[in-house]
DNA sequence: AACATATGTTAGGTTAGACTAACAATACAT
DNA sequence: ATGTATTGTTAGTCTAACCTAACATATGTT
């Protein structure tokens, strides 16, 4: 595994990867886009992820992702779907808010207490379906 | 309430806020070793936190902190517990994973998924003991 | 093919947060 | 009270992330 990848360039990846899933083609500026951010920027971003080895590209090239980008983006995503469905599902949450503290703490929360997230949220829905929903007044 | 710190000056107001609740007095060398900082840092740090009036202080005067510090700093604070709680107590996270994760995670999640997440802490508590703890394994 | 629109890149600026090194002020110990 | 050690401040540097404006390339329309 690389070195660790900032927020911010975790954001980019992100986003290159689920663009490219969705398009089987990426353009820099679909991910400005998606991330709200200037073209100038995504080139920025993008030249440090081609460094870090997790997307191929040059200037004015087509962008693709390596394996190991793949690899780094996929786990990101989990994080943050496994996130969003516990916001959701065992918290009752709305979507917006879900993912919202998804995108952020997807970034920053270790490993270790995903997989307990996961688990939990996991064990919960089999053992006690809604019961907390039901109860929860705010 | 004023505008929003970042997670840096959060940092830097609730080590005031902790070590002042402790010594009634605070250092900025105190700040400076608590967060692993330089001395230059902290200046910095308590130099825009006394812009924002949540402390008082100016050059090589001793520190204090206002009504508004003081609020800002307990949100944060319970922030941190609540967070630590959940980690610890519900997913049976380690002392250390369940601090740092709250540590990180407290200046970024929204205010409607921590109170959920009290609420969801205080009633599994009461209804479902260690249930989970007793069958999660890693 | 030529032009207009899209997109991508570069240059240069800003802000926040950190650092070190040098200097200033305070506190302590004799 | 004087000198040493500790603490605080400043100046200057760095990195990451963003931005705008200007320029370069590519694309699509006729």
């Amino acid at each position: 595994m690389g070195e660790k990848l900032t927020s911010s360039l975790e954001d980019y990846l992100e986003a290159v990867y689920t663009i490219l899933t969705k398009n089987n083609a990426v353009k820099a500026i679909d991910v400005s886009r998606m991330l709200n951010v200037s073209r100038a920027s995504t080139t920025e971003a993008l030249k440090k992820l081609a460094e870090k080895k997790l997307i191929n590209y040059g200037r004015y090239d087509a962008i693709s992702i390596t394996p190991e980008g793949e690899a780094a983006a996929k786990e990101v995503i989990k994080k943050h779907n496994s996130l969003h469905e516990f916001f959701s599902c065992v918290l009752g949450a709305s979507d917006s808010e879900a993912q919202d503290n998804a995108c952020k703490i997807e970034h920053i929360v270790s490993n270790d207490i995903l997989k307990r997230i996961v688990a939990f949220t996991k064990y919960y829905k089999k053992n006690f379906g809604d019961d907390f929903k039901n109860i929860y007044r705010s």
